[in-house]
DNA sequence: AGGACGGCGTTTTTT
DNA sequence: ACGCCGTCCT
């Protein structure tokens, strides 16, 4: 009965319980299903206890909706499972073993602010010039070699880039150094320090090897190379890894995740059983056939069949219109239509390629007095007010943290100003103490003038009797104690901006859900770990989000605006990854119209705005890659098809005809619109012989190549992702990868 | 200690 | 064009 209502691939996946699996689980297949029925299976079947289970995902959402659900299967059973993103797990297992990497276990968990701090304290230190080596730049390269596992000693030379005069190895190492003496990691450090531990400690990654019989992965395809390596580390042992995720909808390499990992799964684990599972229960044959047409076009896929049982819907909307006020004005019209015929308003989604665009669907649904919310703005944790709260109790617990201490030693102000805090930090690292003890030092010795020494002797005596008092009151009664006698409370009390009785009501908000916690570490560890977004599905409001944080979701009607070249496939990203940045844009074209149940729509603009600018763009590539007969085409009248740009496409997916006029696609698709689509929408496979891996890319020197505008020409250099041709008519030319095709 | 001014960046975001 | 951040000046 727990197979009941699984198809035949889903039984399969849930099934082959043994060994290396992969699961290709295109979008609306029934992913979750198969994972918690697998995990029940496993569990009911005896092969496991539940505490010998180890279930990673990648987001907090993720792992409580399958908790959710595994639960409902079994129960408290459910429990015991080693269920949580890579980030809470890695956290839980350092937390164990952290004097092996140096650590206390009560080490601090740094988000992005207290790295940047950091880095900012370390830069200036090593006497480089902020404004010409920013900290975001050199977080950013941080965080890619973390992403790989890669501590400082192991970063290749030629790595280092041009940051700093390639000084960016040597402040890398000297963050690390920082941060085991504040006692705390970021992000990246939880994973990089694991597999530190397990390398260093075969006593202890054999305790892990031996415990986690079987192993699930979810959204296998956004994992780094560290997550890789963890993974394969843990598995070691029994071998039962099991990986689920899609490889058309990897669409976070710019964050570290490679894509590789899902794509050489089958090499990584010789006699890997890979699992499709194709059969769609959320989408018509049209959208479909749409998603299936755009992602046709890549290269680098295990390649997928998508299809449906559902009878035939309504075709794509594509519509092109002047700019982008009249397409909010569109997609406005659109949706008071929709809601006269009872669509609810939260099963409508406008998914955008970047923020910005949501500024004029915003304006035009004011003025219509539609409601409607924006998702994925800035979160509750990530306030500054909230932070401030955190910083105080983290103080509270760990004297230590220098980094808390350095944020709120001064708010509200209290007479503490650079001064003083340079006299601190000079004592501090002269006799190598934390920042509290160089305080308290300074304060004794009466070597500070008069009112900068009362004002921190006052603080250092307030933080004693927090912490004193920390032991017998409640961490809620705590937390109030502290933002009151701090004079927290207050300062924003005091202040008249428009925005401060928001902040107040958010602090009562921190106070509140910190009553779920039983502790005060509890309480911190998750909103290190756990930075979700508070509350905001609930109302009939249509819904405003980028592509990327579409994903996972789905929605009745899906609206697709600003399908044109330089916005969506982003400039930035072609320029910056060529060929693989293009197929990842189109990953995203591919999520986004995945999202749709019923309805998509999709828009572009013949002019926009941008960077204040007025610019005029030829429409996306990937409207060209829709098939003809699934869509429906409206352009304004006096608003002529606009010319083909780019590298259009000859893949058989796309348009019928070799004809590079949309106008003349646009008739054929009317004129065969009353042939009936069949519901199995093919798209093509790559063939996979052996262990061969799909190359993404990969232009060699003598292919034979084609430009939109240069026309033929042969390869004669390849650099990354730029192409040095010999045009047959052109001349020589150096070109993106992504501009032309192989002939 | 607070405001004015200048410079920069402006795709995507989780943990 | 605009907003945010950091610095510098008052």
């Amino acid at each position: 009965m727990l197979f009941a209502g699984l198809n035949e691939a889903q039984c399969r996946a849930v099934e082959a319980v043994d060994g290396a699996v992969l699961v290709l689980a295109g979008a609306g297949t029934g992913k979750t299903r198969v994972l918690t029925t697998r995990l029940a299976h496993i569990l009911g079947s005896g092969r496991a206890y539940p505490g010998e289970m180890l279930a990673v995902t990648f987001t907090n959402k993720a792992a409580r909706e399958m908790r959710e659900r595994l639960e409902a299967m079994i129960g408290r059973a459910a429990d015991g499972v080693w269920l949580g993103t890579f980030h809470a797990l890695a956290a839980r297992i350092l937390r164990r073993h952290a004097e092996a990497v140096g650590l206390n276990s009560n080490f601090t968990i740094l988000d992005t602010d207290d790295q940047l701090r950091l880095l900012k304290q370390i830069i200036a230190a090593a006497n480089l010039d902020e404004r010409r080596w920013p900290a975001r730049a050199l977080l950013g390269l941080i965080e890619r070699w973390k992403d790989r596992g890669l501590v400082p000693g192991k970063v290749p030379a030629g790595d280092a880039g041009d940051y700093a005069d390639g000084r960016a190895i040597a402040l890398y190492r000297a963050y690390q150094q920082r941060l085991a003496t504040v006692n705390a990691v970021d992000f990246g450090d939880l994973l990089l320090h694991n597999l530190t531990v397990f390398t260093g400690n075969p006593e202890i990654l054999a305790l892990y090897q031996q415990r986690f019989r079987y192993l699930l992965v979810d959204e296998y395809q956004d994992t780094n190379i560290a997550q890789y390596l963890w993974l394969r580390l843990l598995a070691q042992q029994h071998r039962n890894l099991c990986c689920v995720g899609d490889d058309d909808q990897s669409i976070y390499s710019w964050r570290g995740a490679e894509i590789g990992n899902i794509l050489k799964f089958e090499s990584d684990f010789p006699g890997a059983l890979l699992v499709r599972l194709e059969e769609n229960y959320r989408s018509t044959p049209e959208i479909l056939a749409a998603a299936a047409g755009v992602i046709a076009h890549n290269r680098g896929r295990l390649g997928k069949t998508l299809w449906t049982r559902a009878e035939g819907g309504e075709k794509i909307t594509v519509r092109g219109v002047w700019d982008a006020e009249q397409e909010a004005r569109w997609v406005g019209d659109e949706i008071e239509a929709l809601q006269r015929r009872q669509h609810p308003l939260k099963e409508i989604a406008i998914l955008v390629r970047a923020g910005f665009q949501t500024r004029e669907f915003e304006e035009r649904f004011i003025a219509l007095a539609l409601p409607y919310r924006v998702i994925g703005g800035p979160r509750f944790y990530e306030r500054q007010e909230i932070r401030d709260a955190l910083a105080y109790l983290r103080l509270v617990r760990q004297p230590s943290d220098d980094l808390a201490f350095e944020r709120i030693v001064n708010m509200p102000r209290r007479g503490i100003g650079t001064a003083t805090l340079q006299l601190l930090h000079a004592e501090a690292r002269a006799d190598s103490l934390p920042l509290v003890e160089a305080a308290r030092q300074l304060v004794a010795a009466e070597r500070l003038p008069r009112a900068a020494r009362n004002a921190l002797g006052a603080f250092l005596a307030a933080l004693d009797r927090w912490r004193a008092e920390a032991d017998r009151l409640s961490h809620t009664d705590l937390v109030q104690i502290v933002l009151d006698e701090s004079g927290y409370t207050g300062m924003w009390q005091a202040d008249n901006a428009p925005d401060s009785p928001g902040r107040l009501e958010n602090l009562k908000e921190l106070v509140v859900g910190m009553a779920e916690f039983e502790n005060l570490g509890g309480f911190l560890e998750h909103v290190s770990l756990v930075m979700d977004n508070a509350a905001n599905s609930s109302g009939d409001m249509v819904n405003l989000m980028t592509l990327h944080g579409a994903k996972g979701l789905e929605f009745d009607t899906v609206f697709l605006p600003g399908w044109e070249e330089g916005l969506f496939p982003s400039l930035r990203s072609v320029e910056q990854s060529g060929l693989k940045g293009l197929e990842e844009e189109r990953r995203l074209a591919y999520v986004g119209l995945t999202r749709a149940r019923r309805r998509a729509f999709i828009s572009f603009a013949a002019n926009r705005r941008i960077h204040g600018q007025w610019q005029s763009a030829a429409r996306s590539r990937f409207i060209d890659e829709l098939p003809a007969a699934q869509v429906e085409m409206v352009t304004e009248t006096g608003l002529g098809p606009a010319p083909v740009w780019g590298g259009g496409s000859t893949a058989s997916a796309g348009i019928a005809g070799a004809s590079p006029s949309w106008s003349a696609a646009w008739s054929h698709a009317q004129a065969g619109r009353t042939a009936r689509q069949p519901v199995l929408i093919e798209s093509p496979r790559v063939p996979r012989r052996g262990q061969e891996v799909p190359k993404i890319g990969g232009f060699a020197v003598g292919d034979r190549v084609f430009h939109q505008k240069f026309g033929y020409g042969t390869v004669s250099a390849v650099e990354d992702n730029k192409l040095a041709i010999d045009f047959e008519h052109a001349g020589d030319k150096k070109v993106m990868d992504a501009f032309v095709e192989r002939r």
